[in-house]
DNA sequence: ACGCTGAACAATATATTGAACGTTCAGCAA
DNA sequence: TTGCTGAACGTTCAATATATTGTTCAGCGT
């Protein structure tokens, strides 16, 4: 069903068209169906609200990150340096990405709020790679044994977490960031080489029972932290 | 200056008193002041702004940390057992108290907001202990040798970070928090263990400049980023 | 002099209202 | 039947007016 197709990528293409310029919150699905030559309530055959709008743009957008993700993966470099280069690249595109075009970072803004469960695919599919470099390096004895390289790679994830959407959480300028970053990966990186020892198990405090459970989801809030020298 | 000191206290423990129970906002001048019996006017002969009454809160309930960060910091254990536990302290102690005084949140969101520096301060002074844990560690040869403890110590915190507001950050439950950032301790830990070896310096992207440089202060967003299943 | 009040002021928050918006769907057209 | 429209609905947003609040300070009492 081509036609269908077709008519999805116009809407697409007038939404992002207009997002980029005016924000998402000012571009009105009316306005974009003007643009399409149809009506409003047209649109809602093709996507079924404005926010499935928003996660086709982010999708969009992040294809081609997979698609350099993989490329990384497979590069004759060592393990370490692709690690850092997944990082290094996702932080200085989704940097520049908002520089050049501020209206991206409230669409950014919505999907975070809204689509929770999208953000958690990316991290997901992002972690496949992680863990394909991670097993290249231990096959080629530059990282120590791994046993859970899925979990490792979700604390690389974690620990690298404000980097992700550097303007949201920082205003930080990008050296700054990508030192920073670069230096919680050296420490990372330390830690899966061979030579490095697991620490103990540690005993922590018995397991609170949290009474405040609310199940699954991350909330990220808004606004100053901390400051920076 | 004692009856200057007693106000000064008077008037913190009713604003605390009343912060607690109805939040930050709801929470007026006029009001503390009654309970105080004394006029509104009056308050600001001892503090400068309501926002500099939330400070002085935080600044007593951080008091207490800083006491048990000596503590820990001087434990006959081993560093990574003392690394470990400052950060699950932190973590268990702001956990908790949220989840027991729920308008706490308000104050620390108010803080992060209008006062970055407060809270700069507040990573800086932590930051003493766990440098001085590390120069312990290294001299233990439980830790391998690390050139710029002050500069590490920073990318713990940068790793962690989004353990240090864990109900503002996300809608994780204790327990799931613990482990994900014993997690990342794990591995940071491993990376200054003695047999670790630092990566070779990472040739990155050539530093590009930053036109949106705004200097110093972090902030942060609010709501969702992404989920856990 | 000194400590404090309470009126006054500017800034912020709250309430209200009308318009605009996202979304749905009965019905028209092909 | 199929594809689409445009009116209708409930919600959200923006603008305005109103009230509260944080803050200041002239002046009063001690």
């Amino acid at each position: 069903m081509t036609q269908m197709d077709d008519t999805r990528k116009q809407i697409l293409h007038a939404a992002v068209e207009r997002i980029l310029h005016y924000g998402y919150s000012k571009t009105t699905m009316a306005e974009i169906a003007k643009d399409c030559n149809m009506s409003a309530g047209n649109i809602y055959r093709f996507f079924a609200s404005k926010l499935d709008i928003a996660e086709a743009m982010a999708r969009k957008f992040n294809e081609e990150a997979y698609e350099t993700f993989a490329r990384i993966a497979d590069k004759k470099v060592s393990a370490a340096d692709r690690m850092r280069e997944i990082f290094h690249y996702e932080l200085t595109r989704t940097y520049s990405a908002i520089a050049d075009e501020a209206k991206i970072l409230e669409v950014a803004e919505v999907l975070a709020d809204e689509r929770p469960l999208y953000m958690n695919e990316k991290l997901a599919k992002e972690r496949t790679y992680l863990v394909q470099i991670m097993r290249d390096g231990m096959e080629a004895g530059e990282f120590r044994q791994i046993a859970n390289p899925e979990e490792v790679a979700e604390m690389w994830q974690s620990a690298l977490m404000k980097f992700r959407f550097p303007q949201l959480f920082s205003k930080l300028t990008l050296p700054k960031l990508q030192r920073e970053i670069d230096g919680v990966m050296d420490l990372l990186l330390a830690g899966m080489s061979p030579g490095a020892t697991q620490p103990a198990v540690w005993e922590g405090l018995p397991e609170a029972v949290d009474p405040h459970c609310v199940p699954g989801v991350e909330v990220v809030m808004k606004k100053h932290l901390n400051a920076d020298d």
